[in-house]
DNA sequence: TCTGGGGTCCTATGCCTT
DNA sequence: TCTGAAGGCATAGGACCC
């Protein structure tokens, strides 16, 4: 059997454990820049705000309904999910992170143990050691668990967040009650296709014939097609080296000159530099893409990308800069207001399997200083900066309504008196 | 004034090599 | 030396996830 832990409302549920005054009141954590609407808690849904509605549009229905809003608070949420999944972790030794607020867990080998209240403890511990509730689904796969896990947070009080999903009439019964575009795995394109054949739920999906989901679906919607008629196709995933590294902001206001843009790449590169030696690997293709604000339909618009293949595999911020700063000066034109700027590093290997090249390599003393670098930066707590970036930290982010990082930072933690 | 960011996988296509 | 078929590989774009 399989179990998804899905933490309710995760970004809302964080701001209330150091809070307790939130508890009941509307919540909606906003994402970077402030921009739109990213987690809301059940008060905030309630008022029927939408997921990924922005902000300035929802000002006022904030204000007139005592909103609590907050800037996200990456530290605080990161650290606890690391403890979520820690605790979770002690529950079978197969667990799946699939992302900051889920866990997949396997349970192989769990056959003579009650799930349910396995679960049910699981559930109990997560919330008196951190404060953040959690649902639970189970069932044979783990497309299977997603529904079930649906099932357990919109029925808290028959489920009390825990819902084992066996048995074919449970599992019919769940399929039926799952709208085809809640199906994990089905996004808005695939919904409205499979509406058109009249196929609404998740067990019309499920009737129909192998070979048209795989041909009209591709071997994904197959595979989502076994795994909602409980055949296992998708099984436990490893951490992976990260085969694409990126850096991307939208700006606060539009950057017209190039040089702007050059110092907002050279900073976006060397962040993503540093992230690919934390994975310790290299990568050969920097890719760096330009866009006009799109919601400003009556100024110019443009667009473009470029993808600069170095000449060696590098982890080295200097080189990956430099090329970075190229590939910009390429893409750049004259007249226009850049929204959105970013880089991604592509072609990415572990920097031990990284091929010689026979006549140009990466000069040796990049590796010292980037080492030098990356100690200080973890040491030191400030961060050493190259030229080419942000000194004066002119840049930063609107992040009006930041909580404080209560389990990350000595200043922020909370005193009893 | 203000509209997010960071990923994955799959397929079609076109070029290159055998 | 030329030609066509077939497979390998890179790339762009489309779909999805949180």
């Amino acid at each position: 059997m399989v179990a998804l832990v899905d933490c309710n409302n995760f970004y809302a549920s964080c701001e209330r454990v150091f809070n307790l005054s939130l508890n009941n009141k509307p919540i909606v954590v906003l994402s970077n820049n402030d921009g739109c609407v990213v987690a809301r808690s059940n008060e905030s849904k309630a008022l029927n705000i939408p997921m990924g509605a922005s902000a300035f549009q929802y000002k006022d229905l904030f204000e007139k309904n005592n909103v609590n809003v907050f800037s996200s608070n990456y530290a605080l949420y990161g650290d606890l999910s690391a403890r979520v999944m820690n605790i979770i972790s002690n529950f079978s030794p197969d667990v799946e992170v699939y992302s900051i607020d889920e866990a997949f867990i396997f349970f192989d080998g769990f056959e003579n143990i009650d799930l349910q209240n396995h679960c049910k403890k699981l559930k109990n511990q997560i919330f008196k050691w951190t404060g953040i509730p959690v649902s639970i689904g189970i069932s044979k796969t783990k497309a299977l668990a997603k529904i079930a896990n649906k099932i357990a947070k919109k029925y808290p009080e028959q489920t009390q967040g825990v819902y084992l999903m066996e048995g074919k009439e449970k599992q019919t019964k769940g399929l039926k009650w799952t709208r085809i575009e809640d199906v994990w795995g089905i996004g808005s394109r695939y919904a409205a296709r499979l509406k058109n054949i009249k196929v609404n739920t998740a067990y019309e999906f499920t009737q129909l014939n192998r070979t048209y989901v795989r041909k009209e679906f591709s071997v994904v919607g197959l595979r989502l097609l076994q795994e909602l008629q409980g055949i296992r196709t998708l099984e436990i995933e490893h951490p992976k080296n990260k085969k694409a590294i990126a850096t991307t902001r939208s700006q606060k206001n539009d950057i017209y000159e190039l040089e702007k843009l050059e110092e907002r790449i050279a900073t976006y590169a060397i962040s993503c530099a540093e992230k690919l030696r934390k994975q310790k690997s290299v990568a050969h293709i920097v890719y760096v893409f330009v866009k006009t604000n799109r919601f400003k339909e009556n100024q110019p618009q443009y667009r473009n990308a470029i993808s600069f293949t170095m000449p060696y595999a590098t982890s080295s911020s200097i080189t990956i800069t430099k090329c970075a700063k190229m590939a910009l000066k390429s893409i750049f034109k004259e007249g226009y207001g850049y929204k959105k700027i970013g880089v991604i590093l592509m072609g990415i290997v572990p920097e031990n399997k990284l091929q010689l090249n026979l006549f140009r390599n990466e000069n040796p003393k990049h590796k010292k200083l980037m080492q030098v670098i990356d100690q200080l930066n973890i040491s030191e707590n400030g961060k050493i900066k190259f030229g080419s970036e942000d000194l004066g930290r002119k840049w930063k982010m609107r992040q009006e309504k930041l909580s404080p990082k209560y389990t990350t930072q000595w200043s922020d933690i909370l005193v009893v008196k």
